[in-house]
RNA sequence: GGACAGGUGGCCGAGCGGUUAAUGGCAGCAGACUGUAAAUCUGCCGCUCCUUGCGGGCUACGGAGGUUCGAAUCCUCCCCUGUCCA
């Protein structure tokens, strides 16, 4: 078996390096290595998730990928759920405050996570813990204890926070405590490297200033890059509805990552695949000279996402159904059914699509037919006073990809 | 505690007594085109009713009242945010 106590350090190195955006400090933690491959001891490698939003799309995979690469090379993953810091909520804004969560609530989250980190992490070589374990038990008289090692000045040094204050926004007096219950949790995991996004990268170097406060050594930070999502602007998030879901259904998936834009593939290939960066760069060279197709680049793309999360049967069948209904405007394979009664008199069209879901409502449906979006049995339907009244079946498509087979009685 | 500045549609941001469901941008949806749900261009973008009309009704500019024929726009009180002073 091949790991961390034989891989030359380089090479680990190189292995870790990759899709990372900064290393603090690269010396550091090629003395960790040194030491590791030297004591035989593995790294223990720490990355912090919210446990209100287990619901993981591709973004927060940039993240976990790398914890993968840290198992790969047989390190010790930490999978850190941070109940304690999501049960005091994080109401930037003034919206009503965050609900908190009882503590079954987070161990079924917990397991949700399992369920879909799993498809990334080894099981066996995965920790997964709870920052409540240590900071409930500080109680309130460990917690000021614990703010005395940081200063004011320090803590607003974060630029959100110092963003914030210019701009005259607001900051909760909780808010300047994340970062140092996030930094506690490295002193208490005694943690040798810590994961985070590039937003995370003040919190993280807190971490390595509390450990030493506390007397130990400072933890590594590696940050990794915020994805774009689909819109190629904004970061993934599942608020701003530019996610691709690693539970979603691999068609979804498929379209989701065929709408992104040419130029975003390659940032995708980058921090998404394991494919030598050589090859993304002969990729882009072939589509500049006209060697290769940037929808056939994206269509494989789409496919080594979806065979991670779905397996090859399911990736190939996505990108066929693609092919079927986008690029060649066919009838997708399999469509809902649905039944509708006209026994108490002919329906108006536009209610109808409004109640099927195939709009949001009446207003939307007269919208879409007026522009010419709704079909039925393959013909386009202009007039929004249109009524069904003979019993039959009927085919709807509602823009490209809303398909319902309905059968009237 | 005092003085001042703000709170507008999913977000950002105009409007500051009357064709204002509210300019503009982003996001979203649709159509055309295409090489894909890329790019580009165009249209739409609160809900609802019908006799589909530059139609009717309802809801909307932090909250509650008030002034006015008429308010997001003026007044009063309250809530929230920030700045400065104490």
């Amino acid at each position: 078996m091949t790991d961390f106590k034989t891989i030359p350090i380089e090479e680990q190195l190189e292995h870790i390096r990759r899709g990372a955006v900064e290393i603090i400090r690269e010396e550091e933690l090629e003395e960790k290595l040194k030491r590791a491959q030297k004591t035989g001891k593995p790294l223990r490698v720490k990355a912090g998730f919210d446990p209100t939003a287990p619901d993981i799309h591709v973004g927060h995979t940039v993240l976990i990928r790398k914890m993968k690469h840290f198992q790969d090379l047989g390190h010790v993953a930490i999978f850190l759920i941070g109940d304690f810091t999501g049960l005091i909520g994080d109401p930037s804004g003034r919206s009503a405050t965050r609900k908190q969560l009882t503590k079954d609530e987070v161990l079924q989250n917990a397991e949700t996570y399992k369920q879909q980190i799993f498809k990334i992490l080894h099981p066996g070589k995965t920790v997964i813990d709870f920052n409540s374990r240590w900071l409930m038990a500080l109680g309130s008289e460990g917690f000021i204890r614990l703010a005395s090692h940081y200063t004011v000045a320090r803590i607003l040094e974060r630029e959100d926070f110092s963003d914030r204050l210019k701009n005259q926004h607001p900051i909760a007096m909780h808010e300047l405590f994340y970062p140092l219950a996030q930094g506690y949790d490295s002193v208490a995991l005694e943690a040798d490297v810590e994961l985070g996004g590039t937003d995370q990268r003040f919190n993280l170097l807190v971490g390595r200033d509390l450990q030493r406060e506390y007397g130990q050594e400072s933890q590594v930070v590696l940050t990794t890059p915020l994805l774009e999502g689909t819109d190629g602007v904004q970061k993934m998030s599942k608020s701003l509805g530019n996610y691709i879901g690693i539970n979603e259904n691999p068609k979804e998936q498929f379209g989701k990552v065929m709408s992104i834009s040419d130029e975003l593939m390659y940032r995708y290939y980058e921090l998404l695949t394991d494919i030598p960066l050589a090859e993304i760069q002969t990729l882009r060279r072939d589509i500049a000279s006209g060697k290769g197709h940037p929808m056939d680049v994206k269509a494989d793309l789409a496919v080594r996402i979806i065979t991670a999360y779905h397996g090859t049967a399911a990736a190939q069948a996505a990108r066929e159904e693609f092919d079927r209904v986008v690029r060649k405007r066919e009838i997708p394979g399999d469509i809902e059914t649905k039944e509708v009664s006209i026994a108490s008199g002919p329906l108006r069209l536009t209610r109808l699509l409004a109640s099927l879901n195939l709009a949001t409502s009446n207003a939307e449906a007269q919208r879409l037919i007026e522009s010419g979006a709704v079909h039925m049995n393959e013909e386009r339907i202009t007039d929004p006073k249109t009524d069904i009244s003979k019993p039959g079946e009927y085919l709807f498509k509602v823009g490209k990809r809303r398909f319902l087979r309905l059968l009237v009685k």
